[in-house]
DNA sequence: GCAGAAAATGTAAACGTTTACTTTGCTGTG
DNA sequence: CACAGCAAAGTAAACGTTTACATTTTCTGC
C-alpha cells in the first residue's frame, strides 16, 4: 500500500515535509510545496486516515442514536446533523437503537474505545441515562429529548409551550371540548406536551373531556384511528382533538370521517411535527412544526464545539416552534 | 489514557498475552486468562479501536450513500443494512448525497483513505460511475440502482417486470386507457418501470393514452397532482394511472377526486414502494412493494462477504416484488 | 562577507494495537 | 537422563501518520 514514504521519495523530501504540505502546517517553501503536490498527484496518494486517527487520537466521526429512523420525523433532524457535521469536517455514524437501552450499550462501546469522538442522542431518558452513568464523562449532547437539569448540553423545543399554543389556538377558534391523544410516556416530549395541553385548558377554565388524554405506545395511524374512535363515542362529544404526532392526527381524521362527521366543522384536528404527508391528506393537517433541520444543525454545532474545547460551559438551546395553520383546524 | 500496557502490568503479563485474551487468539492458560480478565475489569479497559484499525488496516465501517434521506422509501433499506451490518460486527456511516456527483466525491475520499472498508450505493448511475472510475477498484455494491453489466455486485428487484405486473393487474381489471406518471430518468428505476409499462401495454395490444407517460424530476405529491390533473383533461380520459412512486400516486388520487371523479370506479390508481402512508389515505393505495429490509440486508451481506474474500465472483441478486392490492385499484 | 536570526527541512519518537518470531518451561519417550 | 516436541508466554517490529526537536539553509543588516 502506498504511504507518505513513497510520496516523500518521489518528491525528494522527507516525510515530515510531505505531512506539512498535506496539513498546511509549518513553513514550507512554495517550490517545495509544488514538488510535493506534483508527487501526490502523480501517485494518486491519499493520506491513510486510520493512521492519522491513531496519531491525533480523534476520528472526526460522530455517533447519532435514533430511536427509530423509519419515523420520518427524525429524517429532517438527521439531515441537519449530517450537513452541519460535514461542513465542519466530520462524518456521521447512524444507529437505530429501537429506543432499547440494551441495544444502545453496543454503541457506547464505540464512544469508549475512541471509534467516535462524540454522540448525539435522540433517544428517551431511559436510554440516555446509560450514557450518563459512564465513569469517564463521554462527550455527547441530547437532542429533542432532554433534561435541562442533567448537566448535559441539549437542543430542543419547548414542548409544553408548543402544545399549549396548539390548544390555545383551538380555544381561540371557539373549541371547548378538546381531547388529546398522547404518546409513549417514556419520552419526555409526551409528558411535556400533555402538561402543555392541561395548562392551556386550565388557563381557559376548561377541563379535559371524559377519557382524555389517551396514550399510546406506538404513535401511528392505526392507534390514532382507534383512540379517536373511542373518544368520539363518549358523550358529550369532543369538538377538537390535539394529537402529539401527525400520524395519530391523520388516523384521528379518518376516524372522524368514518363516524360520519366532518373535519374541521364537527371536530377540529391539530397534529404535531409537520411531516411531509401532512399536506397529502384532505383536509390538510394543521400542525405544530419543529425546525427539524435547525435542531440537527445546532446539535452538531454544539457537540463539535465542545469537542474542540471541552471546558466550554454546558448550554441548552431552545428553538422556536411554529403553528402551521391548514384546513383541519 | 489507559492502554494495553496498564492492563499487562496490572495482570503481571506481557501485552501480547493481553492481546491474545482480548481476541481469543493463540493459546493462553485458563489461570492466566482469568488474571487478565480481572485486570481488564478492574481498570475498565476497552481496546482502542483507532490503534487496532491501523494495525489490522480495517475499520469495520461501511459507507452508505443515499440520494435523499428524507425519502421514506430509503429508511427501510437503511434499517436492513444497519441490522445486518451490526450482526456481522460492522457499523454504518450514512451520507446523504442529494444524488449529486460532486457531493459524492467527498465520500469516495473516505473509501480511498481507508476510513471505511466498503460502500453501499443507492444513488443513480451518474453518481455510481464516479465510484467505478477510481484507479484501484474500490469494494462496493449497488443497491436498487444497478447495471447488471457493469461488473459491480448488485442487489435489487426487476423493476421492468414489477411495473409490467402492475400494469397487467390493471388490464386484468378491465382497464384499457392506462396512463403512467414516471420519475427522474437519471434513475434506472425510472426508465425500467417505463419499459415495463410499455411492454405490458404492448402485450395486450394497447397503446399509452395521449400524453402518457409524463415524467417528473421530483416524485412527490404536488407533481403527482399536477401531472394527473393534466392527464385527466385530455379526451378520451384515461381509466387508470400507474405512478412509479407512492407520493405521486397519492397526488394523482387527489387530482382525480378534485376533478369530481371517483377512485377506483372512474380512475384506478397503482403506486410503487408501499410506503407507510399508503394505508393512511382513503381509498387505501394499491401499490407494488419492494422487500426493503431484505434489500438492505442482502446488500450488506454481499458487501461484507466480499470484504472477507475479495476473490468472490461478482454476483447480482434479484429479489421478488409483490403487488399489494388495496382499494385504489 | 559575516554573525546571527529566521525559515525550511530532516530525524526520530510516539500513538496503541497485532503478530511473527523467540524464549521458556514442561512432558513424555527412548 | 538427555532431549524432542509442544504449549505458553514474551519480545519487538510494524501499521502510517504527526510533531517536538535538531539541523541545515537562507536571509538580513552591518
Amino acid at each position: 500500500m502506498m504511504s507518505i514514504n513513497e510520496v516523500a521519495r518521489e518528491a525528494g523530501v522527507s516525510i515530515a515535509t510531505v505531512s506539512r504540505v498535506i496539513n498546511n502546517s509549518g513553513a514550507v517553501r512554495a517550490s517545495t510545496r509544488e514538488k510535493v503536490e506534483a508527487a501526490i498527484n502523480a501517485l494518486g496518494y491519499s493520506a491513510n486516515r486510520l493512521a492519522r486517527n491513531l496519531r491525533t487520537s480523534e476520528s472526526r466521526l460522530i455517533l447519532v442514536l435514533v430511536p427509530d429512523y423509519s419515523n420520518t420525523f427524525y429524517a429532517g433532524i438527521v439531515q441537519g446533523i449530517d450537513g452541519e457535521a460535514r461542513r465542519r469536517g466530520y462524518h456521521m455514524l447512524l444507529c437505530d437503537t429501537g429506543a432499547d437501552p440494551d441495544a444502545e450499550r453496543t454503541y457506547i462501546e464505540l464512544l469508549k474505545n475512541r471509534m467516535v469522538d462524540g454522540a448525539i442522542c435522540l433517544d428517551p431518558d431511559s436510554v440516555q441515562s446509560l450514557l450518563g452513568e459512564q465513569p469517564r464523562a463521554l462527550p455527547w449532547v441530547a437532542c429533542c429529548e432532554f433534561d435541562p437539569d442533567s448537566g448535559i448540553p441539549w437542543v430542543g423545543i419547548d414542548n409544553a409551550r408548543a402544545a399549549a399554543d396548539a390548544v390555545r389556538f383551538l380555544i381561540g377558534r371557539g373549541r371547548r371540548r378538546i381531547a388529546m391523544i398522547g404518546g409513549d410516556e417514556r419520552f419526555m416530549y409526551a409528558h411535556e406536551r400533555r402538561r402543555g395541553y392541561l395548562t392551556a385548558l386550565a388557563e381557559a377554565g376548561l377541563t379535559p373531556p371524559q377519557g382524555s388524554p389517551l396514550d399510546t405506545f406506538s404513535p401511528d395511524f392505526d392507534d390514532g384511528y382507534r383512540l379517536a374512535a373511542r373518544m368520539l363515542s363518549v358523550s358529550p362529544r369532543c369538538d377538537a382533538i390535539f394529537a402529539v404526532a401527525d400520524p395519530l392526527a391523520v388516523g384521528a381524521m379518518q376516524a372522524v370521517h368514518d363516524a360520519g362527521l366532518r373535519v374541521p366543522e364537527d371536530v377540529a384536528i391539530v397534529g404535531f411535527d409537520n411531516v411531509p404527508f401532512a399536506t397529502m391528506v384532505r383536509p390538510r393537517l394543521t400542525t405544530v412544526a419543529q425546525p427539524m433541520k435547525r435542531l440537527g444543525e445546532n446539535a452538531a454545532r454544539v457537540l463539535i464545539e465542545r469537542l474542540n474545547d471541552p471546558e466550554l460551559p454546558v448550554s441548552g438551546t431552545m428553538l422556536e416552534h411554529d403553528i402551521i395553520v391548514r384546513e383541519s383546524a
